[in-house]
DNA sequence: AGCACGCCGACT
DNA sequence: GTCGGCGTGCTC
């Protein structure tokens, strides 16, 4: 038996699978999706196995597996095809997508320890240190390590990998003594005496791994009762608090919506559009619970900042202890718990952020991804990923309906669901009739004029003091997407960079120093400007400090919250903050982004968007888009309650068609904008967007290779928009020279050219390629 | 990645 | 002469 194995390496040139030979003995329990501990070159690491073959096509023979981990596989066959897709689609590396998907518990570390085979030749001092220890930590060793090399050469000791699993295998499957007298041959006869002898439960893999014993023995050991085997395994329950369930009774258009969906049984994508308010959760609530009876599991997806709050105890009131809730804040254990009541069929309902995708549901009935726009829905760090990606993925896979809900659709669903891609299923009212106020846009650049230098607009002061008289509460919000505080020199105009890389550096008031974004270079920060020595030199901020000092000033009275960056750095401080925003400890909420997304607070009767420009003025394709969600979701911040609220949009481009549109709640017109704009800018829908990034510390070297991949790019591609190569955004990071192009294809195109690409540039030490796909 | 192997400068 | 620096290449 041969099997082909994804190995937890994370490098180009080790980004596909090696083959292994599955001994005897273990052949019965190697499946697609189990962990097996496997030797590298000198070393030993953790893989994962992918596929079982029946030869392979290596040309030397091959090495066998060393240990085997689990039992019963920690991924499915699906998620196992999954990864494969996804390190294909995004050119990442599978190895990654593999250890994403389990719990951290279940990666391993690779401590090395110290084997000690001749102790003549160690120094007392190292001896003392060993002190008759068998193997030691080579962590624990540091001051002798020069010793260790010496020793290391005359073979006196040896250095191994240890390796560690992090947390609880899945199960342990373990060997029982029955019945001494039905050992039948001497191999059965010795295993009983063994475990005679021990006079206690033994792990199965200690006899097959250590022991050596075969399988099978032990098989029929136990078909004769000779031996008991049992899968043992430990864990915590996670203990919910039950709240009162309301059911509610549909309107129309929520029972036509639900009735569309519920009949579905077979793949098919649909988009449930309805404003704020429009009572989307019930009908997710009602297709769960019609799930749930026909004996199906059922994935929910949502936006990771409202985890915290009302939609997890709405399910769990409705649906108990078979709800799972995945989100960052729980603990490993906690993760690894709610993973195996999973795994285990006990929990059929899942709930969670992005990463709750790869819940090792099976069975699965529907997958419902709320606020569908949520750019939180895309994971940039390595391994990049959409959730829409994955969640077709999977739908496609159970042949199920998915489901993407949102107020405000993400501008490439809404075109998918106008083309019939998506099946298009409105709730055009409130639920509770409640009407939207059209928001108030105000002219910055009129205040100004007529010599109102506040930040605040006279009408903001004014509703601002409406609002604390009338003891409701109000929210600011600041748009600053992709603003960090950098210093800048006011005498020469200069902000301070990293030596390193092309970008500015990072100002961290609790150490007053300067930190790299991007390669962590830290320095403290200077008093006199770098460049011309002079001492004005100041902090440029993200406007939030300068908005309280002014409400401060106007309303000394009135209790601020401020919510940004600075004031939520512990594990809880956001949630704190929201807590005491929701008991009125505070009058006027004030931040960036994060107060606009879903969270109600009952006695908020004032909005205002305090720079509603700033997010227009990015130069991504989606700017547009994102500023009118923003604005849409900040608006549906008031009004959660039947009080008339206001909001207010402060605008420097107050004619702008996303202010405009956002003012009228009119979502559809800001759409026919929007989707013309797209389409002269070859952007998404019509073309998907990918980014290659060619970088050498040899800056001739980098353009060079750059030009010569747009030269077979446009040879290959000829129907894409190829740009480029433009120096980067940051053309150095880590002292390497980084080109970019940028890449328009046609969805469908062949891309057959980046795999080329990606495989080609892993064989290059010293010029790297990557390619995101957008 | 991380480890072995191998080829050059600085020292007993 | 040898130690040990890091550039190079390979791992089923």
């Amino acid at each position: 038996m041969v099997v082909s194995v994804a190995l937890d390496i994370s490098n180009n040139q080790c980004n596909r699978l090696f083959d292994y030979e599955v001994t005897k003995n273990l052949e019965p329990f190697v499946k697609i999706g189990v962990r097996v501990f496997v030797p590298f070159g000198s070393r030993s690491i953790l893989g994962f196995v992918v596929k079982i073959i029946d030869e392979t096509t290596y040309d030397k023979p091959l090495k066998s597996i060393k240990e085997l981990i689990d039992f019963e596989p920690v991924l499915s066959d699906e998620l196992i095809e999954l990864g494969l897709k996804m390190s294909e689609y995004y050119f990442s590396f599978l190895s990654l997508n593999y250890l994403m998907m389990i719990p951290s518990s279940l990666k391993v570390s690779y401590p090395k320890v110290l084997k000690v085979l001749d102790e003549s030749k160690l120094s007392d001092e190292l001896l003392k240190k060993i002190n008759n220890r068998k193997e030691v930590p080579l962590s624990q060793l540091d001051e002798f390590l020069t010793e260790i090399g010496h020793l290391k050469k005359i073979n006196a000791v040896s250095i191994t990998n240890l390796f560690k699993e992090n947390g609880k295998a899945l199960t342990k499957r373990y060997v029982y003594l029955a019945d001494m007298s039905l050992g039948k041959t001497n191999k059965q006869r010795e295993i009983l005496s063994y475990l005679f002898e021990l006079n206690d439960k033994v792990l199965f893999t200690s006899l097959v791994n250590d022991m050596g014993y075969s399988a099978s023995v032990l098989n029929t050991l136990n078909k004769n009762g000779a031996i008991i085997i049992k899968d043992e395994e430990v864990y915590r329950s996670v203990n919910y608090n039950k709240i009162n369930n309301q059911k509610i009774v549909l309107n129309t258009y929520q029972e036509d919506a639900f009735k569309q969906i519920s009949n579905c049984d077979k793949y098919e994508e649909f988009l449930l559009h309805g404003v704020c308010g429009s009572g989307k959760t019930e009908v997710y609530l009602n297709l769960i619970e019609k799930v749930i009876k026909d004996n199906k599991t059922a994935l929910m997806l949502v936006p990771e900042i409202s985890l915290s709050s009302q939609i997890s105890s709405r399910f769990k009131a409705r649906f108990g202890d078979m709800v799972a809730i995945l989100h960052s804040r729980l603990s490993a254990g906690e993760k690894f718990d709610e993973w195996r009541r999973i795994k285990r069929g006990e929990a059929k309902i899942v709930i969670g952020a992005r990463s709750a995708l790869f819940a090792p549901l099976v069975n699965l009935g529907i997958i419902i991804m709320d606020e569908e726009q949520e750019t939180s829905y895309i994971q940039d760090s390595n391994p990049r990923y959409d959730s829409h990606f994955v969640a077709r993925f999977r739908a496609r896979y159970h042949k199920i309906p998915l489901v993407f809900g949102s107020a405000t659709p993400s501008v490439e669903t809404y075109y998918n669901a106008l083309n019939d891609k998506i099946k298009l299923l409105e709730i055009p009212i409130r639920a509770n009739n409640t009407k939207q106020n059209k928001s108030l846009v105000i002219d910055m650049r009129q205040e100004l004029r007529e010599n109102n230098k506040s930040v605040l607009s006279r009408a903001l002061q004014f509703e601002l003091k409406k609002t604390l008289s009338n003891n409701e509460q109000a929210i600011l919000l600041i748009n600053r997407r992709g603003y960090s505080t950098f210093v800048m020199c006011r005498s020469c105009g200069k902000e301070i960079k990293c030596p390193h890389c092309d970008v500015s550096l990072t100002y961290h008031r609790y150490n007053n120093s300067l930190v790299c974004h991007y390669c962590g270079h830290q320095t403290p920060s200077p008093s006199l400007c770098p460049t011309c020595q002079s001492p004005y030199i100041r902090f440029v901020g993200d406007g939030t400090q300068k908005v309280e000092e002014e409400l401060k000033y106007l309303y000394p009275e009135a209790r601020v919250l401020r919510m940004d960056s600075d004031t939520t750095k512990g594990k809880n401080g956001h949630n704190e903050i929201i807590a005491s925003f929701q008991e009125h400890e505070a009058d006027i909420l004030l931040g960036t982004q994060v107060v606009a997304k879903g969270l109600d607070f009952p006695l908020v009767s004032l909005v205002g968007v305090v720079n509603a420009d700033l997010g227009l003025k990015i130069p991504y394709y989606d700017a547009y888009e994102k500023s009118f969600d923003l604005l849409e979701q900040s608006s549906g911040r008031a009004g959660r309650k039947d009080t008339t609220s206001t909001v207010i949009i402060q605008s420097y481009s107050p004619d702008n068609e996303v202010i405009q549109t956002a003012s009228c709640h009119d979502y559809k017109s800001f759409y026919q904008s929007e989707i013309k704009r797209r389409r002269l800018m070859k952007a998404p829908p019509f073309n998907s967007v990918i980014e290659l990034v060619v970088s050498s510390k040899d800056i001739s070297q980098a353009s060079n290779e750059a030009i010569s991949i747009v030269n077979l790019l446009k040879i290959k591609l000829p129907t894409a928009t190829i740009l480029g190569p433009v120096k980067n955004c940051i053309f150095k990071i880590k002292d390497r020279y980084h080109y970019q192009i940028t890449l328009k294809v046609k969805n469908g195109d062949s891309l057959d050219v980046l795999s080329y690409l990606n495989e080609r540039y892993q064989v290059f030490k010293d010029i790297y390629l990557s390619i995101r796909r957008m």
